[in-house]
DNA sequence: GGTAGACACTTGCAAAACGCAAGTCACTGG
DNA sequence: CCAGTGACTTGCGTTTTGCAAGTGTCTACC
């Protein structure tokens, strides 16, 4: 499903990046799955509150990008186990940077995700408050 | 400007900072302000074609979010110059770090931007004035 | 075995954001 | 006076978002 299906409105990766995740919701569900959800229901619980039909759209769009992979968990009432790719842990990288941003400049702002994924500068956002989110 | 006036939806960094430049084209308008460029025709000349009605309400939101400040160069017939604030200089960590990615996981991509300041060089990025993008 | 949940989604709209084209305003140059 | 440029603004149709409610399949309890 994947022969040459993108024509790139430039060839910038900033601009591409953006076209994949670059929206309110995908990165913040990339955050979850990193931090150990991967269920619909846990995903949907974040303090965010992302709307139902949203997360539903934005895991198929995850996935088709190659971003998170789709395994079932229980057969008859089908249920599915999302999880990130190698693509998908990569974009740790872009939430650190996200997070550094966020606390440097946004009052009120603490890290709750991302910080173990791919650099350890910021290892100690546990000993803080640990509700979901 | 920082007595808390907005209402964080959640306390997480990410969240908050996607709330700010979490949409397709802030940070493709900060990307060309760190290029050098510094204009509205300037910006409205990028290779991804931004609507100049969604250029014009990005300048203005990034601007009552400190990250870029207009200054007048031109009296009579008012012209302004948009530049990045420290704030808005420091997303170049987020730039990389989609440029990073975007090069590695999205095939067709090159740096166009921020890759040449490479690491932690982002801060500097003043009035280099490379190719544009 | 009937009712009550929970989980993982869908569906139906209304509201907001986006994107294209065209228009405006203040000048400059001929 | 008329064409043109730079910096926006306005109109309007399309797309995306967001809230609520509904669906289907099971498990739990009585």
């Amino acid at each position: 499903m994947s022969t040459r299906k993108t024509f790139l409105r430039s060839p910038c990766a900033v601009a591409n990046s953006l076209d994949v995740v670059g929206d309110k919701w995908s990165l913040l569900v990339v955050r979850d799955l990193l931090h150990g959800k991967h269920t619909y229901g846990e995903l949907a619980a974040s303090p965010e509150g992302i709307p139902t039909n949203i997360l539903a759209d934005r895991l198929k769009r995850l996935e088709s990008a190659g971003i998170i992979v789709r395994t079932p968990y229980h057969e008859r009432p089908i249920r599915y186990s999302y999880t990130l790719t190698q693509k998908g842990k990569d974009l740790g990288g872009v939430l650190l940077a996200f997070v550094r941003w966020g606390k440097q400049h946004i009052p009120g702002t603490v890290a709750l995700s991302a910080s173990q994924a791919s650099d350890g500068a910021m290892a100690s956002a546990k000993n803080s408050r640990h509700t979901p989110g």
